[in-house]
DNA sequence: TCGGACCCTCACATTGATGTGAAGGTCAAG
DNA sequence: CTTGACCTTCACATCAATGTGAGGGTCCGA
């Protein structure tokens, strides 16, 4: 498929497909004139790569985490040195700070909201029986 | 506190703690001469805030939230509009998003680390071998 | 063959979070 | 009284992610 549709398949502009590229992000076919060509799988991948930016990595970092994430192992085990090595646990570490702050913090909203909707005083353990 | 023990305290520059007032997260008193004057509360507040920035929430956002998250509850129900529920509502959900993100691709960091340390020879302890 | 819908590159603008430094006030200790 | 370590505001700089648009090529259908 070609830039338009990657774009609408995925919700992002074609300006930051192009720059996700120009980042290394994300490496594109080039059709006979010049066009871009995407398979598939770049859907799930810009998803994903959009995710991580959403969740606070900057470009430099997912370009290191990617190829990590092939669910087919395309990096052989011998190419990672140990600067990757102690990249990717440092990395792995701050995602599990973030995560920890983001769940701590979801949670005071939820239990806020509960509050709220029931028109109860906090200092009650809410308890969800509603499945939306 | 003045504001460069808070900034020792909570590892933030100076100027960002004068940005993080400016954008209203946080509101110091005045001493007499002038300088901002903080107590105890703020150390955690800080961190908390710089959490929810490094997680990706924007200052504007983080001010929205803020006010819900205070152990003693200082906002009043009735004091909750119905934007104001949707919108954490909204931010609730996509926190969690967030979470589901960064949990996933953090263990397939961890899995990937697991896998590579399993393949490896056990010379990959921190030693610099640099025969360049 | 022409128009419209794609695509390309290039380049400048903007926004949010930060860095940095100038110019100056406050205050305690020497 | 002076010095040095604080503090103040103001303002410009930077960086990453993103917006926007100019200027131009490609290709398909009327």
């Amino acid at each position: 498929m070609r830039i338009g549709e990657l774009s609408e398949r995925t919700g992002t502009p074609r300006r930051l497909l192009r720059y996700y590229e120009e980042q290394g992000l994300i490496m594109a076919e080039r059709a006979p004139n010049g066009y871009r060509e995407y398979d598939e799988r770049f859907v799930d991948r810009v998803v994903q790569i959009r995710g991580l930016l959403d969740a606070g990595l900057p470009t430099r970092i997912i370009k290191q985490i990617l190829p990590c994430l092939d669910k087919p192992r395309t990096i052989y085990f011998p190419d990672a040195t140990p600067e990757m090595i102690a990249t990717l646990e440092h990395q792995r570490d701050r995602m599990s700070e973030r995560v920890e702050c983001l769940t701590r913090n979801r949670d005071a909203i939820a239990e806020y909201l509960d509050a709220v909707r029931d028109g109860n005083p906090p200092d009650r353990v809410p308890q969800e029986s509603t499945a939306s």
